[in-house]
DNA sequence: TTGTACGCGTTATCAA
DNA sequence: TTGATAACGCGTACAA
């Protein structure tokens, strides 16, 4: 990023207007102007400045995502779709992971300094930081969070599928019922799936929480649970990873899963089908929602469409061995 | 993004160079006339523009990385300390995605104008590109890769852990070996690690390709080698997730891990230590690469470095279950 | 068909 | 202590 449009046009003998017109097909160029000039930025290797470039647009073509972080499969299959689509539409992907930072209001709002719009996950950028880019009027799409004013919003259904794997644990004869990993925030994905499920399962289930929706988490949480006395029958869990750990930790204490403990994931991440005994789910399309914002923020930002739009994705349940013997299930 | 620094200037009754000056904390401003530009800058929410500080500047306040894809821990890991480390140093990442990608030249190029420094993942990036870049002066530093002219590269230790790996399982008295998810790109991790078990058990093992690095494409080549005629009694896999596939491929089987095959991986990442049996691997410091690399990055940028430095990261081998019974494992 | 000149939003130099 | 003003690199009306 050395050479100039001006060193450019001294060069082809033209004036920097022609230089742009001819490198961007904007307006006409006569043929021999236009070989001029492309023989000079041949030579001196010219590209033009981004910085110049976006100044002179009043755009970055870029778009930012905010994170907690990017351990486990889900925001990394978010991220990727996101990634995928927004390059095609010829926009750079800038991130930002929260997790551990402090400070991240700041570090929110210098991202969206740099960027046309911005996907945020869950409530992972400060509320009045939200409303503040809001009113200036910065396209937002959010994912995994209740309806917002101002922005679109983006998330899998969760409820009414939570209420299906619970009525399906009913049907399985289970009686006590136990869900790990606990919502941390209110409206977000894990606490909508909570709320599906003891609206299904009410008192016959207990909320027992986790310090981060791993597997490392969940195992640990697990453990703890199944040693005390009165232990569930059947444990719903936030999502596969945390179910994954607590596999682990039934293996660990001799607990035959399904027969002696049923498990059940959400996400349905790859190794949810590979895990011994392969994982109940709920399918969420990861990778389509990440694709789907970056198409939203396209339309947000090209004023293709100005209203908020709120948009629910359908999930699937995927009956496998981990919650109870079926007559047929999934093969590998 | 939309009050310039022209109308605070106005509003607090003073030049635009005092209110830089005032909002950076270079050179002098009297208290009161500080008080005013503040207020203004507060009533206006003034937020200076990225583009026109960075122009000025000179700098992105950026770093690019390009990798193959997200899918999978390692690159994730790599990602997540690089953005760390990036972060603290106050500056953003901006991330390409190269697979499946057509024109990645083009990308790559593009990438490069809009970052001060640029991390990149083994071959992901073009060769002639790379030399333009080198030749630009832009600061590079590449990760899995052999060294390069020009620019840093940082990697973990391959040959000499591969060659250690193959003695241990010599010891086991494994006689006929396969090395699953045979090396692509010649010079990079994966190569290394081949040549390394190679020059150990010469012809005793055979390369045995897979498509990707994944679980998916190990599993499937598993399958295919183990159903075959003069199975191998030890795989030695690229990396874990290849290896995960193999032990998926192997209980599908029927076949006892590891008494009746041994099975390896490489990086040691999460699932390594919670597969059933616990995978037999290499431990490689995956988020000290990626923390590494924004480091060096960042002496390059700043200039405080000038001269590419090639760095290889000690690895651990960690015996577990999987390449056969040991006095004593490593407890979970 | 081409060129001049202004705008984009800062930072920093230099004179006052 | 402050203010003009020149960069920074480009796009593009507008005039020629």
């Amino acid at each position: 990023m050395d050479v100039t449009i001006y060193e450019v046009a001294r060069r082809a003998g033209v004036s920097i207007a022609t230089v742009s017109r001819t490198l961007r097909g904007t307006g006409p160029v006569a043929p021999k102007t236009r070989e001029k000039v492309l023989k000079a930025v041949e030579e001196l290797r010219f590209t033009p400045s981004r910085l110049g470039v976006s100044l002179a647009e009043g755009r970055h073509a870029a778009n930012g995502i905010v994170f907690p972080n990017l351990a486990g499969p889900y925001y990394t299959e978010v991220l990727l779709g996101y990634e995928e689509v927004a390059s095609e539409l010829g926009r750079s992907v800038v991130i930002l992971s929260t997790k551990g930072r402090t400070r991240v209001h700041d570090l929110v709002k210098d991202l969206a300094g740099r960027v046309d719009g911005l996907m945020v996950f869950g409530h992972t950028a400060p509320d009045d930081l939200v409303a503040e880019l809001v009113r200036m009027g910065m396209p937002l799409v959010f994912v995994s969070r209740e309806p917002l004013a101002g922005a679109d919003t983006l998330r899998s259904e969760n409820t009414e599928s939570a209420r299906a794997l619970a009525r399906h644990l009913l049907e399985h004869g289970y009686q006590r019922f136990a869900f790990l990993g606990a919502p941390i925030a209110t409206g977000d994905d894990v606490d909508e799936r909570w709320q599906g499920v003891r609206s299904v399962l009410g008192s016959a289930i207990e909320a027992v929480p986790t310090e981060h929706y791993t597997v490392e988490c969940g195992y640990q949480a697990a453990r703890t649970l199944l040693r005390a006395s009165g232990r569930p029958q059947a444990i719903v869990c936030s999502d596969d990873e945390v179910a994954l750990g607590a596999l682990l930790a039934a293996e660990e204490l001799g607990l035959a899963v399904p027969d002696e403990l049923a498990v059940t994931g959400w996400d349905d991440i790859m190794a949810a089908r590979h895990a011994r005994p392969a994982l109940t789910t709920i399918r969420q399309p990861m990778r389509e929602l990440g694709a789907r914002a970056a198409r939203a923020l396209d339309e947000l930002i090209t004023g293709a469409r100005d209203t908020p739009r709120h948009l629910v994705l359908t999930t699937e349940l995927v009956l496998r061995a981990s919650c109870g013997h079926h007559p047929q299930e999934e093969p590998r």
